[in-house]
DNA sequence: GTGTTTACTTTTTTT
DNA sequence: AAGTAAACAC
């Protein structure tokens, strides 16, 4: 491999440079992947053991990306590298250490939808009404809280004592939600010195992509790991996470923290074209909080940017599916070429049904994920039980799913003698069965005797030996769910007949999982750590010729030859619910917009429509404000375009014709 | 006490 | 459009 020859000179330093503390700003476009990749295999040739080196990542699909394409650039096995996103890595750290901070090794991982049940759960036990509560507000405050971007104020200090039941809950149940990933091993650092030095010692070489992206605590996080050399890739411009944490002033930060750091620039695009480049550098000139940098190409200047004004989303997502197909005979593109971005994730279902009707394939990322899907929760949350039976929340959930007679009043009373016992509802089941008397159970508490006795079988079955997939198809029967989602969608046989289908590809994907020779340690636990991280784009492999429906958010660090971005409309992008939120500030939606912007190789079409279906009825749109701050000879107008309206009367009468005739 | 129907809200982005 | 909670029915 001759480095030499297929970077530029400021690449060539980032890769070669792997000693010290380097900062590299990684405009958009301008290689950054290709550099971290070329670092790490750099490193590799230079003789660094892989497992001294810890690469972080934001995404699975990030981290996923960089394996395969270091592995295909140094054609060995990468067994100890380690690559992963920030939160995995901590659990990594947490399964091997949280016993000294009190928790047990089996704990659960509780994802937004855990959190949110329990916070509700604290917020009802402490008597507080439920329409006052606003668990999405919560919950975000209480990562504010526990990140340390907020503190406890007037408005905010009445619900602190949700909050700290909300931690005794969690440590009580032998959870941890998101937050603790990333707080709990640094309070492991603080409390245990050893561990730290021992974790310091091993990796002696970090690199972390996306550093724009990284919160206060993944800094500090970084800060107690990082020996000397630490090498972090970002770009001030595309730090779009902030509302979870993130800081982009921790490039600053960076900057302080270590003062010998060597910053690197790169600043040439090889992306996009010229008239792609210059509208985004217009539109993010007029962010006021960024660090100067002038990126540049020389790709040519291309076409012109189209905007188009739809009179609605219908027709939006028809003119953007028949320009695919032109275009996509034009330019002689595959479907893969293109990619379709919105802002939210509700945007797609439009846009969806234009591409089903006009039979192009396309592949959505993000919007509910597979494991969101309420029989793969059913099933998951059984496997947590068993895991785990401490976990409130999860035996919440299957307890009485299927039905077996554990209703509203058993619950209550399992419930008050958790409340009094201060113990978890586990336990407070086995104390009720062992204290009443013999006959007593039998009758009043049977079916919790009955459901007692099923989850510590289970158990014993799935913590010892192997197949796990062929211990869930077992308990499928065993629990009858296949009769339940019969009987609850007795009404539209098609919606359980899907649903079992999803359970059949969860069963065939653990089972892939459990199979695959990468697959170190195949348990339980292992499993279970894994799917609540993964989340929304689970395995699926994209680019097999299908168009690319996503947020912006997903499509950072991708690129299309061809992008839409559709909804370009004030209240969208901005997004009227940030702004609010934001006092008025809309740099970061701008910072989104840009994202956007600069996924586009080639060509670029912005849509915004006249009016939009809302909930059930229809609202005025206008256009973004941010379209006006595209300098104006690089885009070329369209206006609505009246045939298609045309078109739909003539449909109309067309229809009502044969109504008659009927 | 449990199961079913009806009324009502709601999420911007994701590890 | 879907998921939840409260009201209602058994």
């Amino acid at each position: 491999m001759d480095i030499t020859h297929e970077l530029n000179p400021e690449q060539l330093k980032a890769v070669t440079k792997i000693d010290g503390a380097v900062l590299i700003i990684a405009g958009a476009g301008s290689g950054k992947t290709r550099v971290i990749t070329f670092r790490i295999a750099n490193m590799l040739n230079s003789g660094i053991p892989q497992s001294q080196i810890l690469a972080l990542t934001f995404t699975n699909k990030a981290a996923r990306e960089m394996e395969t394409r270091i592995k295909e650039m140094t054609a060995r096995k990468l067994q100890n590298l380690s690559i992963s996103t920030f939160h995995a890595f901590g659990v990594k750290l947490l399964r091997k250490y949280i016993h000294l901070l009190g928790w047990r090794e089996n704990f659960s991982i509780y994802d937004e939808t855990d959190k949110g049940q329990l916070i509700k759960d604290c917020g009802r036990e402490l008597k507080f009404s439920d329409d006052n509560l606003n668990i999405y507000e919560l919950s975000a405050l209480f990562s504010q809280i526990k990140g340390g971007v907020k503190d406890w104020d007037k408005t905010t200090i009445s619900y602190k004592t949700i909050f700290d039941e909300y931690q005794n809950n969690l440590k009580l149940y032998n959870a941890v939600d998101f937050d603790d990933l990333i707080l709990l091993p640094i309070k492991l650092f603080q409390t245990h010195p050893e561990v730290l030095n021992e974790i310091k010692q091993q990796y002696k070489y970090i690199m972390v992509d996306e550093f724009q992206d990284t919160s206060l605590q993944q800094y500090y996080f970084l800060k107690k790991i990082a020996d000397k050399n630490i090498c972090v890739v970002g770009d001030d411009d595309q730090s779009i996470y902030s509302w979870r944490g993130a800081n982009y002033e921790n490039i600053k930060m960076f900057e302080t923290d270590f003062p010998n750091c060597i910053e690197i620039k790169l600043e040439q695009n090889y992306r996009s074209t010229e008239t792609i480049l210059a509208a985004a550098n217009g539109v993010i000139s007029h962010n006021k909080m960024r660090k100067e940098k002038s990126l540049w190409s020389s790709n040519g200047s291309g076409k012109p940017i189209e905007i188009y004004i739809p009179v609605d989303d219908k027709e939006e997502a028809h003119f953007i599916a028949d320009k695919i197909l032109v275009e996509r005979q034009e330019l002689n593109l595959k479907y893969s070429d293109f990619g379709i971005l919105v802002r939210t994730n509700h945007l797609i279902r439009t846009l969806e049904e234009a591409l089903l009707n006009a039979n192009i394939p396309y592949h959505i990322s993000g919007g509910s994920s597979f494991f969101d899907r309420k029989e793969i929760k059913d099933v998951i949350s059984y496997l947590r039980i068993f895991a785990n039976p401490d976990d409130d929340i999860n035996l919440l959930r299957i307890i009485n799913t299927p039905r077996r007679g554990i209703g509203k009043r058993s619950i209550e009373i399992i419930s008050e003698l958790a409340n009094k016992e201060k113990c978890t509802l586990y336990f407070a089941i086995k104390k009720l069965i062992l204290s009443s008397g013999e006959l007593e159970a039998e009758k009043k508490y049977n079916e919790l005797k009955l459901f007692f006795e099923f989850i510590n079988e289970q158990r014993k079955i799935f913590l010892s030996g192997k197949g796990i997939a062929k211990k869930v198809r077992k308990l499928m029967d065993e629990i009858k769910y296949f009769d339940y989602l019969l009987q609850e969608y007795s009404k539209n046989e098609k919606v359980a007949r899907v649903k079992f289908m999803n359970i059949e590809r969860l069963i065939q994907s653990i089972d892939e999982w459990e199979n695959n020779p990468d697959t170190l340690d195949a348990n339980l636990f292992t499993y279970l750590n894994r799917i609540t991280l993964l989340s929304r784009d689970d395995g699926e492999e994209p680019d097999k010729g299908e168009v690319q429906i996503l947020t912006i958010h997903a499509a950072k660090g991708l690129e299309f030859p061809v992008v839409f971005i559709a909804g370009v409309e004030d209240h969208i992008i901005p997004h009227a619910r940030s702004v609010e939120e934001n006092g008025g500030n809309v740099e970061e939606e701008r910072r989104l917009f840009y994202v956007a912007l600069t996924r586009a190789q080639q060509k670029l079409f912005l849509t915004s429509c006249q009016h939009r279906r809302h909930l059930k009825d229809i609202i005025e749109c206008s256009p973004s404000p941010f379209i006006q701050e595209i300098p104006s000879e690089l885009v070329t107008y369209h206006e609505p375009v009246i045939q298609t309206s045309q078109e739909q009367i003539a449909d109309m009468f067309a229809k009502i014709r044969q109504k008659f005739n009927t």
